[in-house]
DNA sequence: CCGCATCCTCATGGATACTG
DNA sequence: CAGTATCCATGAGGATGCGG
């Protein structure tokens, strides 16, 4: 662990807990289930695996996430513990406040579609809910999204192979600034390739009852 | 700035801007209110200045903070910009998801009154509001802040001189734990001293309706 | 292969002294 | 008061080794 803020004070103990390099990262991880280490290592290009294997051990003493034998075999499996799950507030916090640095594009970043997922969970929940149930798919870098609706919520996950009322393609880029409301449909009509339902998906991206 | 992640994340560009250590303390203190250099330093305890000096120029080449003129002489303040006041959210996650690492107590760590601020209204707020309007006192260290519930909200701050219904004084751990709803006027009768109508702070700790 | 442990290099953080 | 400058300790990142 890093040297602790020795603050009595709620955000300086969390940073002493998940304030150190990638160990956010991990949590992102792991909130979209649990992982091996191979999973991690590929999951979060850069990261050294003295690193890895080091946030690893404080986040597990932390009691933010726990080891224990995968389903397939003898191997290890990296799970949060449900106080660790709780970080998916301030996480998606965080990836809401970040939408102005999303917008902007790539640029020569890496790009996992997977790290979709939390992001769409975190703008497009608490959106007003839809009068009927849709499921639609995000169809990004090849890899597939599912949205579904209905009226208690919203939620997110990569595509389960049910049916798709409808499925949207495009850029990362887009695909948020409309999750967040920055752009609509009508304006990205030329950079989206939409299949299936178009009202689903202006359900889910824009709520029916603006005015 | 730390070397990039390189990740396009939300998350990954979040904590490229605030990940860095210090930053999010930083911001910690200038939800507050806006600060100059020297009250930045005594709020954030083992801070070194040139580590200060650049953390200040990051948050404000990143556009999360600014710097302007102080209102008394020609002396610089530091204050958020408005999407840097955003950082509130996550913050208050990050606080609420650290009330298991504070109910422990203090221990050695340094501490200040004032940090009260953000974790009571992180707790307080979106607590059921009582039926009518209540301003109470908390007095943690000779500091006093102020906590008052109307039927629309709640919002903490330092006291700013008005009548206060009650005042309880007691140390920071238990007054946490109160508001985090872990413990009970009833059970920390011993701990606490109460001056002025208890019943304004059970309407502030505990929720009213509770069943 | 997977799941690390070790070694090495260099960038960053921290403490202190100093200056416009 | 509001930072610079300097020095040293620590931590990050990359390569490689190695037991199961």
């Amino acid at each position: 662990m890093r040297r602790s803020y020795g603050q009595y004070c709620g955000l300086a103990r969390a940073l002493d807990v998940v304030g150190d390099r990638w160990n956010l990262l991990i949590v992102r991880q792991l909130l979209m289930g649990p992982a091996r280490y191979r999973e991690l290592q590929d999951g979060l290009p850069g990261v050294a695996t003295n690193l890895l294997t080091d946030r690893l051990r404080d986040l597990e003493t932390a009691g933010v996430i726990g080891r224990r034998l995968a389903e397939e075999g003898n191997a290890i499996a990296y799970a949060l513990t449900p106080w660790g799950a709780e970080l998916r507030e301030p996480v998606e916090g965080l990836i809401r406040w970040s939408t102005p640095l999303m917008t902007r594009g790539p640029g020569g970043d890496h790009f996992r579609a997977e790290w979709l997922v939390l992001p769409l969970s975190a703008l497009l929940t608490g959106k007003p809910a839809a009068n009927r149930s849709w499921t639609v798919g995000i169809a990004v870098d090849g890899v597939l999204v599912q949205v579904r609706t209905t009226r208690s919520g919203t939620e997110v996950s990569p595509h389960d192979g049910r049916d798709l009322d409808a499925v949207i393609r495009a850029d990362a880029a887009i695909v948020l600034g409309l999750a967040a409301g920055v752009l609509n449909l009508d304006d990205t009509r030329a950079l989206v390739d939409i299949e299936g339902d178009e009202s689903a998906l202006r359900a889910v991206f824009n709520p029916p009852t603006r005015s």
